[in-house]
DNA sequence: TACCGCGTTCCACTACGTGGAACAAGTGGT
DNA sequence: ACCACTTGTTCCACGTAGTGGAACGCGGTA
């Protein structure tokens, strides 16, 4: 569409902004790479991270090589590509800089409740697992660190709602949908604003497979100095082990952890 | 390779390559404000980023805020920056990707030797720390992960380059040089040459104040399945308490580790 | 008031990244 | 032995995304 230039008054264009989901720009694409790289199970083929980063082969051929040349991508055993050198020492970084007293926190609350136990931060339209610390039942959940859920479908994700202005919840309902993920999703804007009030009465949201079936969680929110949520912290069960009344046992745990969490993050 | 092009026949230019420390492609300047603003310290000031990054500042200040669109950057309190969710979820990924038993061998070795241990990576003409055990000693060595450090006079990078065939290291002294970091640091290539096959020998390389004064470190090579040199662990101590010949006492833990690590690198 | 350092904006230029398409090198099926 | 298919790698004409020097605005300091 190559309209006549400098004319145009966009209607609603934030310089560099329409771009809601679209390909995007190099650094973006280098980054879902390096995300895909990163990604558990072992070294990944060329083909994988094109498929899990949504780039085109050629481009991602020319960024792995271009990663690989500044260490942060590292070519094993054929055309495999894994975390680099430089990669590895920047998450050493960050991780390391994170207080260890974020772990005992979360520790303490996954022995006091024995379940399943998450730190999430708010990354946009989702959130973003960092923690996860497994708990006694024998059987694990497909969770996992560095997976990004939506917001209105998890316990975690409807606590940080809850914390946010109506018209922002609006925003982003707006940009993102309410995508149904089980048959018990809330996805009417309308349902979800009740339960968002509902949270906020409570100090605490719960996930009654509405995210995935069988699966129940609480979840609390954590807020930043300027009570804006930064992120926010769950417990998960299984539908067939946890009463919804039982769960709901083991919110004054959740919230102490979350309080506990708030100056760290 | 069919004809040399257009015209211009380049003398020495690998495709992208005559850059040996130049600005550089978008990407590299990203990545590396990515390390400058997670490098320790708290929030750093966009001054502070450019400095640390060396990136005229519009640029910086073009892709800190793409970066903070993408939630990697995390503007804090005004105009500070630190890390954001995703690139706290990608860290997570990474460091939480990398066998526990990591932490642990080098854990006994620090407590068999009582001293700082060290592991780097080696990453193209230098080495990155990415872990770090301080020692028993009430003082601190200035060392960092996320560091990097020279290969030719350090402990760990003299062991590596020790593995790595002659011409290879010709073409990094030619590459990187030999800059002089204290009085003692092999600042020739002979000199260097003859102490790798010294290191060669001994199975392990020391640093005496080579790198720092008053600072003498042991240091072995990680090898990786195909036999080449992946990182090293070191052994860090002050001269004035311990003597070349007690440091050396250290190297069968050392070796110990380096061969415990060698699957897990 | 004049000064300085810092964050922010602007803009014309072009180097950088783009991605479709063709090529090369396996891999397996019959 | 042949073909069909997938995956890694190279090429190249195109145009946009990124560039960085310079100027602006502001708050604090001498």
């Amino acid at each position: 569409m190559p309209d006549d230039g400098p004319t145009e008054a966009a209607p609603e264009s934030p310089a560099r902004g329409g771009r809601t989901s679209a390909a995007g720009t190099a650094l973006e694409k280098s980054m879902r790479i390096l995300e895909a790289v990163a990604a558990p199970g072992g070294p990944h083929r060329l083909t994988d991270v094109v498929a899990a980063a949504a780039v085109p082969k050629s481009s991602a051929f020319r960024i792995l090589a271009s990663l690989t040349e500044q260490g942060f991508v590292r070519p094993q055993s054929g055309s495999r590509y894994g975390a680099g050198p430089r990669l590895r020492a920047l998450s050493a970084l960050v991780s390391g800089g994170e207080p260890a007293s974020i772990g005992r926190i979360l520790g303490v609350l996954r022995e006091t409740v024995g379940q399943t136990v998450h730190l999430a931060l708010h990354s946009g339209q989702s959130l973003t697992y960092i923690r996860k610390l497994e708990g006694d039942q024998p059987f694990r959940t497909a969770s996992r660190v560095g997976m990004r859920m939506p917001l209105h479908s998890t316990a975690i994700g409807k606590s940080i709602l809850a914390h946010l202005p109506e018209e922002e919840v609006r925003a982003l309902i707006e940009s993102a949908g309410l995508p149904r993920r089980t048959p018990k999703t809330l996805t009417t804007p309308g349902a979800l604003l009740a339960e968002l009030e509902a949270v906020r009465d409570r100090g605490f949201a719960v996930d009654d497979e509405e995210n995935e079936p069988t699966i129940r969680c609480i979840g609390a929110a954590v807020l930043g100095p300027d009570g804006h949520p930064i992120g926010g912290v769950s417990v998960t069960t299984v539908t067939f082990l946890v009463s919804r009344e039982e769960i709901e046992a083991y919110a004054p745990a959740l919230l102490a952890a979350t309080e506990a969490l708030a100056p760290l993050l």
